[in-house]
DNA sequence: TAATAACGTGACCATCTGGTCACGTCAAGA
DNA sequence: TCTTGACGTGACCAGATGGTCACGTTATTA
């Protein structure tokens, strides 16, 4: 069942979109910009995935003369931490509840909750 | 230029494997408990979902019996959240700063994201 | 106006992906 | 033992995906 998300979960599955919306978090920037950016794919190469990017609403651009601005729009991520991630998140701080003094030793947040033992 | 989570992003791209993650958040259950929940796929298409998130490591799998049992691993969405989102919700919190009332409106069904400590 | 720089479109191709199926293996119970 | 139930493997296919290119359009600037 795809749900609205869809589009985003599936932009984000490639490393070069996710590349792109890393060096967007810096600021907007134009399209040859980022093609620069990416000197082993051509330049419609990344226009292509800038597009992918746009119609899941990660990216939004403006045009201003004869160069686009692409900037980066947080919302989606964002929605995708809430109504997914999110869930998960709960499971795995029971697990270190289950685990506690494993947890209060390790400080919480330290990413090391690869103890199981069950 | 892919990174060591890619094959958990490519996995998480798929509706129906999301819908199994889901699933195991429930508990552990058989691949035939999993093949069951989706009427509209063949337990082949099924397994090969399964096979995909195993090899991501978001599944493990154990054979008891005849039958294997199949339990989410949440470690590896719990890395993609702290590698990646996380970086994200930085920028929108600083979003949230500028247009603080809209914020908090939107942020209903929202789990608090309390986490926000690097 | 002419030249160039920035971006867009459509066609095209190889590979990956999601899905099916035929057939085979292994364990439990009559 | 023989049958049945649960799972695995490999082949196969259609469609999506990631990538290139030739060519076109628009806007700046000399």
């Amino acid at each position: 069942m795809p749900d609205e998300l869809d589009l985003v979960w599936k932009a984000l599955a490639d490393p070069t979109r996710r590349a792109i919306l890393d060096r967007l978090r810096s600021g907007p920037k134009t399209t040859t910009e980022l093609v620069e950016a990416f000197p082993n794919l051509s330049r419609f190469g990344v226009m292509k995935h800038i597009e992918v990017l746009r119609e899941a609403d990660l990216v939004q651009t403006r045009d201003e003369g004869r160069q686009r601005v692409n900037s980066l729009n947080v919302v989606p991520i964002r929605r995708i931490y809430e109504r997914w991630v999110g869930r998960f998140e709960e499971l795995w701080s029971s697990h270190l509840l289950r685990v506690k003094e494993d947890a209060e030793q390790a400080g919480g947040p330290a990413p090391s909750p690869r103890r199981r033992r069950d």
